[in-house]
DNA sequence: GGCTGTCGAACGACCGTTCGTTCGCCACCT
DNA sequence: AGGTGGCGAACGAACGGTCGTTCGACAGCC
């Protein structure tokens, strides 16, 4: 029996030929420093040593373009974190290893993240929506842990779970306008960190 | 005795007709919504209902326009937070009204904080220095706050200034990703409860 | 010999900016 | 009161260039 056909959001990205991840590649990094209206596919081109009209035999289009950067950005951030909600563990540690997970994709793949952030509102209304959705189960994931800890005593029951969630969300998000690769601080320490300020306040005890 | 020359930058930001003026808040309008580089001076033009040509009897550029949404966003925080500062008052005090301040700043207006924070790097290098200055100034405002605590004893002592800093940024700064105008929370409580948590932490005493 | 990837020319649209001109308004002069 | 000259604001055409995209031709490889 043949296979099913597979759900949309399961097909492969794209024909994953080396030319046109390098392209990919190329467009996260462009894109992340000049903003997508900032950068043209001349720009894209002379990143390849190819002529502009060339690049249309890989992709179909700029804004496909934009939207395979910003998705791969959303679901790396999604795999990541579920890994740390699903642990075993006290609320506490399982939002101590969300942060540093999330904090290590946005250093890992900066350029890709910087365009998730701050280029994905220039994608079509239909795109867009697919990225919120991905975006909204992100936040719903935090939402879950700082609910798991009020329920189990270990976070202050009057504690309001939007506003923590939103809290560890801008920490990681805010990370890639101020990290710069090669600083002392690594990721993982720069996680424990906002995770440490985060739970134990700035206030003594 | 005549007046003394005013230092640059305490100049009449331009010469304020109204017209100037309005195309001040549209340009700010559209760069939010747009992005710099997405906003064409024909969308400004139909914006005030003239042509494209005659937008240059009130401006030099397109690009002076930006620094001026910009570095009129970046005087706003720095006035507000200032206030908040040298308030005679505990540590976490100024750091509650900062936070406070520094959100409703955001909220009221709303299209030049988002454009201040999104598009300041677009600005030719010389232009966005003056504007790193202004951010550098306002962080160490921040900084200075966290280290008084310490000093105080409010703050606990083995707290990371720098790290403690940039959550209070974090926190202000992705406010205008998320904040929508009529929802049900007021700037001001907006700033508590982050202050709240940033101070108390999610941890049981 | 077909397939893939590239070139390079061309498409129409739009870009930011300049410019000569017009027009209404108001201060000033007689 | 009536004339006049200057001025700010806007028009609308035009500038050279770039935009994203299409397409026929062709080279090299399997």
């Amino acid at each position: 029996m043949a296979p099913v056909a597979e759900k949309l959001t399961d097909l492969p990205r794209s024909a994953p030929s080396p030319r046109r991840a390098e392209l990919g590649r190329a467009a996260a990094r462009l894109f992340s420093e000049r903003g997508y209206h900032g950068t043209s596919m001349q720009h894209l081109a002379d990143a390849l040593g190819l002529q502009r009209g060339s690049l249309y035999a890989h992709i179909g289009s700029k804004q496909e373009l934009l939207f395979e950067v910003v998705d791969e950005g959303a679901d790396r951030f999604l795999e990541r974190g579920r890994a740390a909600v699903h642990m075993a563990a006290p609320a506490a540690t399982r939002l101590r290893q969300l942060l540093i997970s999330h904090i290590e994709t946005a250093i890992e793949h900066l350029d890709a993240a910087t365009v998730f952030l701050n280029e994905w509102r220039y994608l079509p209304e239909d795109l867009r929506a697919s990225i919120q959705i991905k975006r909204d189960r992100y936040e719903e994931m935090v939402r879950s842990i700082v609910t798991d800890g009020i329920a189990a005593g270990d976070f202050r029951s009057d504690a309001d779970v939007s506003f923590a969630a939103r809290l560890v969300l801008s920490a990681g998000n805010w990370t890639y306008a101020w990290y710069r690769p090669g600083g002392e601080l690594g990721p993982k320490e720069i996680g424990e960190r906002f995770a440490e300020l985060l739970i134990r306040g700035l206030e003594v005890a």
